[in-house]
DNA sequence: CAAATCAATTCAAATTTTGAAGTGAGTGGT
DNA sequence: ACCACTCACTTCAAAATTTGAATTGATTTG
């Protein structure tokens, strides 16, 4: 009864999940967003066991979204820092942040977000790539493309 | 030996991951963007167990985020759908998509999205409420405020 | 020399996930 | 009336994962 592997489906939200969809992971990440790179940190800072901490960032780094860097010989010891593609999931983390903040929480969200470029403090939002207008679930449609072929999900849609 | 409890902790993105940051609430979350409503469409298009599929629906529906709905007496079916709550979750999933067109596919992605208010393809990004420029981790600076009080989560950050 | 640091690993117990096999109300076909 | 089928689940035991506490091992600090 091996786990479900969700890493190879045609679609890219599956294949996301199956990299970093779990709850240790995403945790891991909001650390390292925060700055944080060092095992004991994460230990810390996010209250998991050193056992699943260990195999999050095993996993993390052989995945290509973490990489595992020696800040001292003597003693030997390893940091973790986001790799780009790690860096690129800025967003989702983001994501759950907003939908937390909004839903989640009376009143002020206990951190906020300051974008260096134009020095305001930032909600930021998802937005169409075409108009620049922000974007809600209800005004995207999904449509198949040529990329789409696995057998398994080619199934009707909207049943 | 629980599991590990993160709904109450102070920051919003634990309490978002607790919420929703598991892999199949995740996908259950995408087919319902995709239109999905009913048990066996979420049990075919994910390919999960229906004993785990029920328990998901009753904790995503105990949050809030679904909504159960007979949508026939005689015989008396429910089906599944998104709330206000579940919908605002759109921007976590379309993150992930994107992250997982950029990095884990090669070519074409497998779905676009079209916006319907603009009528063109687009990629979602993540904008600066402020100054509506394009964001990235490096552009973010996070600060605590005032709702920032948990005896576990203040203490030092980038160590 | 003893205590502390830090990045892990080990182990057994507890919990979750899996997959296959029901269940039960009702519908559609012959 | 009978049988197959639909659909939303539940039940069960086996297998896998998570937990938390304890430990390791190479240093450095007091």
């Amino acid at each position: 009864m091996a786990r479900a592997d969700l890493s190879n489906d045609t679609c890219t939200v599956s294949r996301a999940v199956a990299a970093v969809g779990d709850e240790w992971s995403l945790l891991i990440l909001r650390e390292m967003f925060l700055g944080s790179r060092r095992f004991d940190a994460f230990l810390r800072h996010t209250g998991m066991s050193s056992h699943l901490l260990s195999q999050r960032l095993k996993k993390l780094v052989a995945q290509g979204i973490v990489e595992r860097h020696a800040y001292s010989r003597r003693p030997l010891r390893h940091e973790y820092r986001l790799t780009e593609k790690g860096e690129s999931l800025w967003p989702v983390i983001v994501a759950l942040k907003q939908w937390g903040d909004r839903w989640l929480v009376e009143g002020e969200p206990p951190v906020r977000i300051v974008h260096r470029q134009c020095g305001q403090v930032t909600t930021p939002e998802m937005t169409c790539s075409a108009c620049g207008e922000p974007m809600t679930a209800r005004q995207a449609r999904a449509e198949l493309t040529a990329g789409f072929t696995s057998a398994r999900d080619v199934r009707e849609r909207r049943d």
